[in-house]
RNA sequence: GCUCCCUUCGUCUAGAGGCCUAGGACGGAGCCCUCUCAAGGCUUAAACACCGGUUCGAAUCCGGUAGGGAGCGCCA
């Protein structure tokens, strides 16, 4: 600031706050766009009793240009741009007059940023030239909105990145999310981040602000569930358990909890949900549920899968798949007929994971101890038959 | 108000004058598959803001209009 002041480039303003502010009122009533007049630029002596702030003297002709890299050139008339404050009375530096020098000690070359930005470009530039450094290159991004095409805000919902985690979202979806918000490379949609890097080219942003689609995160998120590590997911699995109350240790059976529930969870927050009963006793049948699948007439089918799944051999999904067949087989029904009662008598509900699949990941000792309570809910709802 | 920016399906986008009867993706609709829920497969509806130019030819270039946004602090 010293500098631009024993050169010229900048001057000591003595005007009082007051006195700005009304000149603003005029101008506005004026229907002017609000400035700084200058009035304090060919002043020489100090005003006593007031101390001053520095203004930078803005160049009154020509024209300055943003060569930006997503915009090409913007073009901005210097007599549009007015005297800035580049300190205050008290001496401490303004932002725009801070970030063109911090930009000059750090060396910047690029200056990507948000195009909200555009409009304080050119004040810097002229800051750059007046103190003979070279401008770095500009690259103003459109801005990101709402799903309702207005501005982002808290009201918006997930502001802070970690609130993505807690609502269940993966690193890589939000990644891969965020760099297709006013980027593109043809058609592809999905980018590892590796293919971010290489693939990513300032020349292919657009210019236009763009909305946030809450179910295409959401689909990229599933399709990172579905196409991840599961062993790394599972870790992710027990972090969303743990937040609902539920310890769980067991990393194998976390990952293969992941692998079953990957293609029905869009977010770990709803997979945790909808896992729950595969890690703890649930409370209570889901009423209909129980009511159209627990009842005299499925009774005959549990209790005949209760004893095939008593004797299997070894338990996995395609012996327990076996015994259903078999099940199915002799007694004519349909395969939902089975099934569908044995969902509900271990997990609670209607919904879950195919049921060999699901049967295996519980294990014998619990699969064996829910089908004995949902035998025992028949009987003691409709008395011994 | 002034200055600047932006404008292709609901949304994200492809598109650099003829390849566009405008492509892909999410979401929607329908069908198929199916033990639930999903996932998956196939099909389908859906857009170049408007008006003028330039050109043999315009979503693409130019001008205007309309609409949206940003900025206009001793804030950052």
């Amino acid at each position: 600031a010293q500098q631009l002041l024993a050169d010229g480039h900048a001057y000591h303003c003595y005007c009082s706050k007051q006195e700005l502010e009304e000149m603003r009122a005029e101008q506005m009533a004026r229907k002017q766009k609000p400035r700084y007049d200058g009035r304090c630029r060919q002043r020489t002596e100090p005003v006593a009793g007031v101390a001053p702030v520095i203004r930078f003297r803005n160049p009154q002709q020509g024209q300055t240009v943003i060569h930006d890299l997503v915009h090409g050139d913007i073009i901005f008339d210097n007599a549009e741009l007015d005297d800035l404050i580049i300190a205050r009375s008290d001496g401490t530096p303004t932002y725009n007059f801070t970030v063109v020098v911090d930009d000059m000690d750090m060396r910047i070359t690029h200056v990507i940023r948000g195009d909200d930005h555009i409009n304080n470009t050119p004040r810097q530039i002229n800051i750059f030239n007046a103190l003979g450094v070279e401008t770095p290159r500009y690259a103003h991004l459109p801005m990101i909105l709402g799903p309702d095409g207005t501005k982002l805000s808290k009201r918006h919902g997930a502001v802070s990145v970690m609130q993505y985690r807690d609502d269940g979202f993966l690193p890589e979806a939000v990644l891969n999310y965020l760099v297709r918000l006013g980027w593109s490379h043809g058609d592809q949609e999905i980018f590892s981040r590796e293919e971010m890097v290489a693939l990513f080219d300032i020349a292919d942003v657009n210019k236009s602000a763009s909305a946030i689609n809450p179910d295409k995160l959401l689909w990229l998120n599933q399709h990172y569930i579905k196409t991840g590590d599961p062993a790394r997911l599972g870790a992710e699995l027990g972090w969303h358990l743990a937040r609902i109350g539920l310890e769980v240790t067991d990393a194998v059976k976390l990952a293969a909890v992941v692998r079953a529930q990957a293609e029905r969870a869009k977010t770990f927050k709803d997979m945790a949900l909808a896992s729950r009963f595969f890690f703890e006793e649930f409370a209570d049948y889901d009423a209909q549920a129980a009511a159209k699948n627990l009842n005299a007439e499925t009774l005959p089918a549990l209790r005949d899968m209760q004893a095939r799944l008593t004797t299997l051999e070894n338990w996995s999904a395609a012996a327990i798949h076996a015994a259903l067949e078999a099940c199915v087989a002799e007694s004519g029904l349909k395969l939902g007929k089975v099934a569908q009662p044995l969902r509900v008598a271990v997990s609670g509900g209607t919904v879950s994971p195919p049921i060999d699949a699901t049967l295996e990941i519980l294990g014998r000792e619990m699969t064996l101890l829910r089908l004995a309570r949902a035998i025992d809910h028949v009987e003691s709802a409709a008395g011994p038959i």
